[in-house]
DNA sequence: CTTTAGCACTCATCTCTATCGAGTGCTAAA
DNA sequence: TTTAGCACTCGATAGAGATGAGTGCTAAAG
């Protein structure tokens, strides 16, 4: 997919896209010319221009403008012309120190990756939190709230924790919710949401067995909608920042933006679409298949622990970011809550 | 506060009002007389004009523009000429329909509720978790998640659920775990924050006892910052809303407020100050103390069960919002929330 | 004292025009 | 293949009217 370039075409692509990453506007030749010797005249790198464009790495916005990248023009900087940094060590210790600030809690941690991302990257931040493919009983708890209401805690494998209230058609005491919430312990111990399915299938409750039924029931419709997609909490932060590009002053376009991010279900879908099992993945404006992204660029990475729990973070920015940064901190921020959750779940 | 005025100078200052509302461009001595006939000349409307500029409830934007009303005219037409209609009947069904329609959870309500409230008033909505002032112990509850972490479940009376991750020094048996929290379960049994506190401090822990001091020491911590401001999570919806506003057609009056809607802890200082004990509250422009959001309006409602857990929830919008719709719309899903809050948690 | 017609005045907005200049594409020579 | 030269394009900027909505004031009428 990605063609070979000539060494010259490759640098005069490489500094089309620096500048208009850096400047917001169209690359001229003489820009080129005066500011970066090439050792050639910009007629010739209007001839390159030429080509560049006819190839379709590059696109004038009007007959008499500079050039800007394409989508494909980005694509090949992204591939190969962009030097992959890491971040600074002081960010990456800063990063760390506030990490190690805070309690071991899953929701402050991507609260503040979803934070420092967005601060790091300069740009929106996206995560939806590692989750097992499979949801696997671990453990139910029954708490009684007044005579008719109880609220139930289940936890799974991946250390998922899922409430939900109850309400009883007859009084029920403690005393009888933990002993349902013990027996289920036991009967459900380890099962996926199948095999939990087939247990409460299989089972024929009697009138007095209500309560462990509908206990039952609801632990098995958990476990499943946790197994399904569209379900997983997306942290996001530095909304902020995409107003601030100047793609988006046109509030139009902001608007639609703002409108994806802000609704959970096409994130999901568009977060869980990524392939992100091996690293890094970036998304370049058309390349998405959503219309509303079609000015945008996602990097993501998956983090997690493979197999068990996989989550995927993200920052989404004008097509026209700085890859190298962006790429870098979303890196940094995944290895860094692999550790973390690594030293947690991990053995 | 709010002073007396001739009923002309009332019923003037409501059209300019409404008609600003509706058409978000300053009213016209002429547009008065045309569009509403109130049997007096265009001079007449000028004249009264003068007079409501002067005491402050009108303004104009340029000399020779028509009139837009202040925050004090805002305020007296809230106080006096709004006409407070209950939502529309299919609309309240509707909306009872869909929280019927999920699940017994909190968080799901919570959702919904800002989602509902952002659609019925067209602006951005805020809803602060109900919560109790003061924390009290209910239960807890140790999973061992691997031979050296676990899972530390808090429910506290006002049916909130806080998770926290342990690592232990060495490897701890899920038996060791049930044994302590059954311990806390009995020694914490319905102790406030203070209460817990004493006990702690009380108490002399051997070597043996290391995982029950940290387990305790956690406990009283997190019910301690569960009583402090700051820490009610937030659900907003609804924020594109805020850039369809021709007030924000400037991307920089629009990025000062997003950024206030964004970041958690400006928002719960503001909604913690809302005095929203006795039913709603609105809080026009520069009313506010917080100078982002000058050029905005916020219709606030507390909600919850009174003395127990009390939440506060809204929609903030330009100072230019519909406030009889804004007004009915909070009240109603405030209202609905409390019912649901009372069938859980009420007697 | 209140209302109103008349009128001059203000000022944002729109349109038209001219100018400017950055940047291009092409041609012909090096 | 490169480059100097040059005409050309076209967005951006600025100024000049023209427009018109809306005002404030005055003086007369009710």
């Amino acid at each position: 997919m990605v063609e070979d370039l000539t060494e010259r075409k490759q640098a005069i692509l490489g500094i089309v896209v620096r500048e208009y990453i850096a400047t917001a506007r169209p690359v001229g030749s003489d820009t080129i010319c005066q500011r970066y010797g090439l050792g050639v005249s910009a007629a010739t790198i209007r001839n390159e221009f030429a080509e560049l464009t006819e190839m379709g790495y590059l696109m004038q916005p009007h007959t008499s403008a500079g050039r800007v990248p394409t989508a494909k023009g980005y694509r090949y900087f992204v591939e190969k012309l962009m030097e992959e940094s890491d971040l600074p060590l002081s960010e990456q210790l800063m990063i760390r120190h506030q990490f190690h600030q805070i309690s071991l809690d899953l929701d402050q941690w991507m609260r503040l990756a979803a934070a420092v991302l967005a601060r790091t990257a300069q740009s929106a931040s996206l995560i939806a939190v590692p989750q097992a493919r499979q949801a696997r009983f671990r453990h139910v708890e029954l708490i009684s709230i007044s005579e008719l209401t109880g609220l139930m805690i289940l936890v799974l494998q991946d250390s998922s924790v899922h409430q939900q209230m109850m309400v009883f058609s007859k009084p029920v005491a403690q005393e009888e919710l933990s002993r349902v919430s013990n027996k289920l312990n036991q009967q459900f111990a380890n099962f996926d949401a199948h095999q939990a399915q087939a247990v409460v299938q299989a089972t024929t409750y009697t009138e007095q067995d209500a309560l462990e039924a509908e206990v039952s029931k609801r632990i098995v419709e958990l476990m499943q909608s946790h197994e399904a997609q569209g379900t997983r909490e997306i942290y996001r932060d530095g909304l902020v920042h995409i107003l601030r590009q100047p793609e988006f002053i046109e509030i139009e376009r902001a608007r639609q933006v703002l409108q994806v991010l802000e609704q959970d279900n096409t994130l999901q879908a568009i977060l869980s679409e990524a392939q992100v099992s091996n690293g890094i993945q970036v998304i370049i404006g058309n390349e998405s298949k959503w219309a509303e992204l079609r000015d945008c660029s996602l990097v993501l990475s998956g983090y997690g622990l493979p197999g068990e729990a996989n989550g995927v973070l993200g920052v989404l920015g004008p097509m026209r970011m700085p890859y190298g940064r962006a790429v870098s901190a979303v890196r940094y921020v995944a290895s860094l809550l692999n550790d973390l959750l690594h030293r947690l779940y991990g053995e």
